[in-house]
DNA sequence: TCTGGGGTCCTAGGACCC
DNA sequence: TCTGGGGTCCTAGGACCC
């Protein structure tokens, strides 16, 4: 254990709304919702003026409309939020090695690790939290200057206490546990502030009569993993305890590539659902392929008209990365599946990821074939033994049925970007667009032939509201304008 | 008011092997 | 010949997180 909070979880303050705010300056102070729009989105993110509403992170949209109608909501800009959360992690790489990235707008740093490790190691406890108090102030303000953002920090000698400091520190803050008080800190709270207990564990653990970690602390390991199950018992034992040792890890490889999609309006044909998982398929496969790895176990995923979700999957011999494998066997399992009365949302993942594919597999055993042949021929005559040939049924027939189908279905079927956004004509609001005369701006809105443009840029005073047709040929998407200008400029 | 999309980890049963 | 136990893999579902 620890003697000075070298640990610091950061978490950006209502990360994809705040990027909205900074580079839209007429929504600075306004409630701003970032979500689906359609029929079927919920919130990503809000603002801390929506908040004040009832908005709140994964209700339906449709709801959020109700409860704040005078809300900005947006689509979310996600090649924006990357480019701002690349800045922060690497200002966060520069203070130690050991940075995991939890998600687009959250990390642990393992100070100790890193630069000031030794100095850390070398002050006295009190000394070493006051260090670690000024190298958080000095990155919360770094990264206010050069991303125009806010983020909230929590140190403490292990993951749990920073996770749960970062959470009071919010908005804007900075909360420090020493190590010595994470019982004190932890007690009063209710128990769905341990990360890990969610709305089902809650009800289990008020069903027992326990609402706050003290009371949960109190429990032996037995008896919480008689209610909780084995793994989830014996964490939450200790975490109600404070007790923790998990080391910061980076960079930890993904075990899963998915892709999915809800639709507008149910799905009812057959072959709009085979069509779909096709889509599907290619577009999961693409992920793929980007990351260099392939994967043996397909997954699709359906979620009926009634909400009930269910899954199939097969295990292919080896690993792939081949679309028309992976859209065949999506395909095989999808006849498994009851897909009368509706399929509201379809997904196709793959898991068990390698580095290399079944493809690779055979060159290498063809290779390694043809050297025996050598060595056969080279040595006496002899009888060989039956070479298990079984067909690779994924594989071979797969891809096989595959090309059996009407040609080119999927293959013709265009990306969606930028480019088919302009071409259609498709104007979502938050959209980043330049007008040829009046320069960069975003989309406000659009409806009935129309497009209403607010053209003000990060650095700019709230601007102007102009509407043009759709297919203004004046109007063009564009790419989202750094939140500060670059340090060199 | 009606529920996104991308993940991780765990459990449990059955098959299969030793 | 019958019975049992343990380990591993596969599949399906569920809880949880951001």
């Amino acid at each position: 254990m620890r003697t000075v909070p070298s640990i610091i979880h950061l978490d950006m303050d209502a990360f994809f709304a705040s990027v909205e705010q900074a580079a839209k300056p007429s929504l600075r102070g306004k409630p701003v919702i970032v979500g689906g729009l359609g029929g079927r989105g919920v919130v990503s993110t809000c603002s801390y003026e929506a908040r004040v509403f009832g908005v709140r992170s994964a209700m339906a949209t449709a709801v959020a409309r109700r409860l704040c109608p005078n809300g900005a909501y947006l689509w979310p800009r996600f090649t924006a939020y990357r480019a701002c959360s690349e800045q922060v992690m690497a200002m966060l790489r520069a203070l130690s090695p050991l940075v995991e990235q939890l998600s687009v707008d959250e990390a642990y740093v393992d100070l100790a690790a890193g630069p000031y490790g030794p100095a850390l190691a070398a002050a006295a406890p009190g000394e070493g939290a006051e260090l670690v108090r000024a190298i958080c102030q000095d990155l919360r303000a770094d990264i206010e200057e050069r991303t125009a953002l806010t983020a909230s920090i929590g140190a403490a000698g292990s993951k749990l206490m920073a996770k749960i400091a970062s959470e009071q520190a919010k908005p804007d803050g900075l909360v420090l546990v020493n190590p010595g008080l994470e019982r004190t800190v932890l007690g009063p709270m209710a128990v769905r502030a341990l990360p890990g207990v969610g709305p089902a564990t809650e009800q289990v653990l008020r069903r027992a009569g326990l609402m706050t970690v003290a009371e949960v602390a109190e429990l032996s390991e037995e008896e919480l993993m008689r209610l909780l199950g084995k793994a989830h018992g014996a964490g939450v034992s200790l975490m109600a305890r404070g007790l923790d040792d998990r080391p910061v890890v980076p960079d930890r490889d993904a075990k899963s590539v998915s892709v999915e999609d809800t639709y507008e309006v149910d799905l009812a044909d057959r072959d709009r659902i085979l069509h779909e998982l096709d889509i599907l398929a290619a577009r999961c496969v693409r992920r793929l392929q980007a990351t260099g790895r392939s994967g043996r176990t397909v997954v699709i995923k359906v979620r009926r008209f009634d909400f009930s979700t269910l899954t199939r999957s097969e295990t292919l011999r080896g690993p792939t990365d081949d679309e028309g494998v992976i859209a065949a066997t999506a395909r095989r399992l999808a006849a498994q599946v009851n897909l009368t009365g509706g399929i509201r949302l379809l997904g196709v993942g793959v898991s068990q990821l390698a580095d290399f594919t079944q493809e690779d597999l055979f060159a290498q055993a063809a290779a390694e074939a043809a050297l025996a042949e050598l060595d056969a021929q080279e040595a006496a005559e002899e009888e060989e033994p039956d070479a298990e040939q079984e067909p690779l049924p994924e594989s071979g027939a797969a891809a096989g049925s595959v090309a059996a189908e009407p040609a080119g279905v999927e293959g013709g079927a265009p990306a969606a970007g930028a480019g088919q956004l302009a071409a259609q004509r498709i104007w979502l609001p938050g959209q980043d667009v330049t007008h040829r005369e009046l320069g960069p701006g975003w989309v406000q809105g659009s409806g009935v032939g129309r497009v209403t443009v607010r053209f003000e840029t990060p650095d700019s005073p709230p601007g102007r509201v102009r509407t043009f047709l759709v297919d203004d040929p004046e109007l063009t998407p564009s790419d989202p304008l750094p939140l500060r200008p670059p340090p060199d400029a």
